[in-house]
RNA sequence: GUGAGCGUGGCCGAGGGGUUUAAGGCACCUGGUUGUGGCCCAGGAGAUCGCGGGUUCGAAUCCCGCCGCUCACCCCA
């Protein structure tokens, strides 16, 4: 038998209703904050991730989804969705609009990983980007679209992490005062964080190996050695973020795995959901654009995984509304009743009324069984005497009974009662 | 890529070398109603016990390998 590859999964017909609440909220909020939706194709080149998130992230080294078409072309499957916006950006000339332009897209991004709890190898990712503005108030406007989205969905409790790992100009400096002071460490290091240490630093600060946790603890703060540009860019952002009174941690070791960062790098933490606790996280990019090869553009921008966040939902025992079911199944008795049954089936559905009706010729008790399990408000009827008489026998499910109402007026009285009150 | 735990009908799950021709529950089908649901009763269908090999007179049960799932690490949403 075939399965669903290693990672992937089927959002099946129960789960649906968790994603279409938080299709119809990203909408919504996406609108209330002027970003308009942009989709991008679902491959792209192969340089654009490896020029634009960095040839050593974990992303380009081992976790692409790359293949060559039958032109020979290397491509690769979305591994996240920044570099394609920003190349979408460039393609289209999009600096002689408004800046910043602010874009926003739901895709499905591929990285072969190990699954775990939140974590797939296809996954959905919801993405706003603000590009063409350097100024920090974008900033603090994608964290508060984000915020405004998770609280729209019912989620409680999350936890915005604030971090600043400066720019070109401060941070190979910060780099090397901290890979100084690791280095005096390394003694007390664990020794996979003796491994990063060489490979790149700053991934150190986010380790969770516990032997490594007090020398981390002391670690020198990017924060603390930010140039004079970079420093006032976060004062900025902080200042905006209390102007909306969104609260935050700063977390000096918050840094992130995607080379094009710059500046400002935060996440969103939910508690419950696993290891994988991220229920969205971004920062800014304002390098990212030379990388590809265009003129130097700043941005922002963000990525939510919609599996977490419904995760989170499920966690927090959030519902969402049900899907609407049938409002009526029709049933037959006799090879007659089952054509008009059909016919009816289509009118009913004509005038915008859910409608199921019964297929394969079981006993009539077998038809009332399905009608229940469907859940419909009436069961329509037909058998030899209603086609006799042009009726239709509606049977109301939650009280057992019966009327008999003739075909002509069925519509009428469905309608009544469907739609009224 | 690494580590740990786990793989028994559609789902949950008992059984841990021989009365197992593998319990039980949910769901499914049929009947108890000659044209009628939810409750109840009776019956039925559905499993090469993940796959392959080994040990044994005998393997769902023990051993090895592989595959898969889950969680965790790396890293990310």
């Amino acid at each position: 038998m075939f399965k669903a590859p290693r990672g992937t999964q089927d959002i099946l017909p129960a789960e649906q209703p968790y994603w279409q609440l938080a299709r119809d909220k990203i909408r919504e909020v996406s609108s209330l904050y002027g970003f308009r939706r942009i989709d991008p194709p679902l491959f792209e080149e192969t340089g654009l991730f490896v020029r634009g998130v960095g040839e050593t992230t974990d992303i380009v080294e081992k976790e692409m989804y790359t293949f060559k078409d039958k032109g020979g072309e290397s491509l690769t499957l979305l591994p996240e969705g920044t570099a394609s916006f920003m190349r979408a950006y460039l393609e289209h000339g999009m600096q002689v609009l408004p800046q910043p332009v602010k874009l926003y897209s739901t895709l499905p991004l591929f990285r072969y990983e190990r699954p775990q709890a939140g974590r797939f190898r296809q996954h959905y990712q919801f993405n706003a980007e603000a590009i063409g503005e350097a100024h920090p108030a974008v900033d603090a406007e994608i964290i508060a679209l984000a915020w405004s989205l998770y609280s729209s969905l019912g989620l409680k409790g999350l936890k915005l992490q604030l971090n600043s790992i400066g720019d070109s100009r401060c941070r190979p400096g910060y780099n090397k005062l901290l890979t100084t002071y690791l280095r005096e460490h390394q003694k007390r290091l664990a020794k996979t964080d003796r491994e990063r240490l060489s490979r790149n630093p700053l991934r150190v600060l986010d380790s969770k190996e516990s032997a490594s946790q007090k020398v981390i603890a002391q670690a020198p703060k990017s924060v603390e050695h930010l140039c004079e540009d970079c420093a006032a860019h976060f004062a900025g952002l902080r200042e905006y973020l209390g102007l909306m009174g969104i609260s935050y941690t700063l977390n000096h070791r918050l840094v992130r795995g995607l080379d094009y960062y710059t500046r400002t790098v935060f996440e969103f933490w939910a508690a419950g959901i696993g290891a994988q606790n991220a229920v969205g996280g971004g920062g800014r990019y304002d390098g990212l654009a030379k990388l590809l090869g265009g003129k130097d553009t700043p941005g922002v921008g963000f990525g939510l995984g919609l599996e977490r966040i419904i995760l989170a939902m499920q966690q927090q025992k959030i519902s969402p509304p049900p899907d609407p079911g049938p409002q009526v199944y029709l049933l037959y008795h006799g090879a007659a009743a089952q054509n008009e049954a059909i016919r009816l089936a289509e009118k009913l559905r004509g005038a915008g009324i859910r409608a199921g009706v019964s297929m394969g010729g079981r006993s009539l008790k077998a038809q009332m069984k399905q009608a229940d399990r469907e859940g419909v408000k009436f069961a329509l009827i037909l058998g030899e005497k209603e086609i006799e008489k042009s009726t239709v026998t509606a049977h109301i499910m939650q009280t057992g009974e019966e009327f008999t109402v003739a075909q002509g007026q069925l519509l009428n009285w469905l309608s009544d009662r469907l739609f009224r009150r």
